[in-house]
DNA sequence: CATGTTGTTCAAAAAAACTTGAACAAAAGT
DNA sequence: ACTTTTGTTCAAGTTTTTTTGAACAACATG
C-alpha cells in the first residue's frame, strides 16, 4: 500500500508539482541540453534538480515531469556519468536521492572529459589510418596532395588538444561571482 | 545529350571516382559532423571538397558522393552559411564551384557565430522571462530559492560570453599550415 | 521562345534518436 | 521464504531529423 504519512517523517510532499519558474528553468535546460547534442531529458532531469535545495529521488523525478521510469533511470545515470548529478547519501533511507552540480566550472570539465576527449583520441585513430593509406600509395599526384591533407588535419587535432585545457581553466576563474565591474 | 568532352576544356573527369585515403578523409569529416551536431551529408561534402584541390560543382559532389541532388544542394548552402564552403568564381563557367576553407581559426569561427551565439542570445530572453516569473511572487521561499537560481544562471552566461573570444583567439593562434599559400 | 543546363524547394520516405513500459534483479522488511 | 520497494535493461513504439526526388525557377544559347 501507499504509505505517505507513514515514512515521510522528514520530507512531506517535495513531490507536490512545479512552480511556474522552475518550469521555465527546465526549458531553459531542455534547450540547452540538446543544443549540447544530449537528449532533450537529460535536460529537463537535470534542470528540475538544479531547481531544488533538497535532493529527490527517481520517483520524485518521474513524477514531477512526468517521464518514464526507463528515462529517469537512464539520464540520471547519464548525468552522473558527466559529472552533472550526484548522489545524496541520507542515511537511513533506501531511496538514491540525486543533487545537481552547480559548479560551472565541473559541469564544463566532465562534459570535456566524456564528449570531447573520446573524440580527440578517435581522431589520434583515423589519422594513423590514413597515413596508413597513403604510404601505400606511390602515384604523386594523389599522395602528395593526401599528405597535405594529412598534415592539415594533425595540426588541427595539435590545436583542438591545446585548447581543451584553456576552456577547462578559463571557465574555472571566478566560478563564485565575484566583484566583477563592467565589460 | 551529355557532352563530356566538349565542355571540360580544362578539367578532365574531376569525377573519377574516390581514393582510398579521400574515403577515409570523407569518413573523418562525416563522423566530426554529427558530434558537432550537423548531418552526416554536411561533414561528407566538406570532406570532399577538403580533400581537393580542384573546386567542385554540385553535380560532382552528387556524383562523388552518391547523395541526391537536394542533399547536396541544402549542404553546400549550409557550408557556405557557416563559412567552411566558398564559392570559386570561374569565369566562363555556368556552373557554381566550391571550395573548401582549411583554416581552422575561421572554421572555428563560422561555427561559433552561428551556433553558439545565437545560443548565447537566446539565453538572455530566457532569463528575462525567468525574472519576470519571479517578479510575479511572493512567496518568499519559492521566491528566495528561485533568485538564487537566477543569479546563478546569470553568472554562467556571463562566463560563457567571456569564454568564446578566447576560443576564437586560441584557435587562431598559429594557424600555421606548412608550405600551403599566403594569406 | 523552345531547349538544355544548373540549382532550389518541399512533401513524402527513410533513417536515426529518444522514450516507454514490462520483465527482471537486488536488497530490505516481515 | 515471501512480499514490497527501488532501480536497471532493452525490445518495441514514438518522435524527430535527414534524405530523397520530382516539380519548379532562372538563365544562357541557338
Amino acid at each position: 500500500m501507499v504509505r505517505f504519512s507513514a515514512d515521510s517523517s522528514k520530507k512531506y510532499s517535495l513531490t507536490e508539482s512545479l512552480q511556474e519558474w522552475e518550469n521555465a528553468v527546465i526549458d531553459l535546460f531542455l534547450n540547452a541540453s540538446n543544443s549540447f547534442g544530449l537528449p532533450r531529458s537529460y535536460g529537463q532531469i537535470y534542470g528540475l534538480l538544479f531547481c531544488r535545495d533538497q535532493p529527490l529521488a527517481l520517483g520524485d523525478v518521474m513524477e514531477l515531469l512526468k517521464i518514464s521510469k526507463g528515462s529517469a533511470s537512464q539520464g540520471l545515470r547519464a548525468l552522473r556519468q558527466l559529472g552533472a548529478v550526484s548522489l545524496a547519501f541520507e542515511p537511513g533511507d533506501r531511496k538514491e536521492r540525486f543533487v545537481a552540480e552547480i559548479r560551472l566550472r565541473k559541469l564544463v570539465g566532465g562534459f570535456l572529459r566524456e564528449q570531447a576527449d573520446p573524440h580527440l583520441e578517435k581522431g589520434v585513430a583515423r589519422l594513423k589510418q590514413i597515413e596508413t593509406l597513403l604510404e601505400d600509395l606511390d602515384d604523386s599526384d594523389s599522395c602528395k596532395r593526401g599528405t597535405r591533407r594529412y598534415e592539415i588535419l594533425s595540426g588541427w587535432h595539435r590545436q583542438m588538444s591545446r585548447l581543451l585545457p584553456w576552456v577547462k581553466m578559463i571557465v574555472g576563474k571566478s566560478d563564485r561571482l565575484p566583484p566583477e565591474k563592467k565589460d
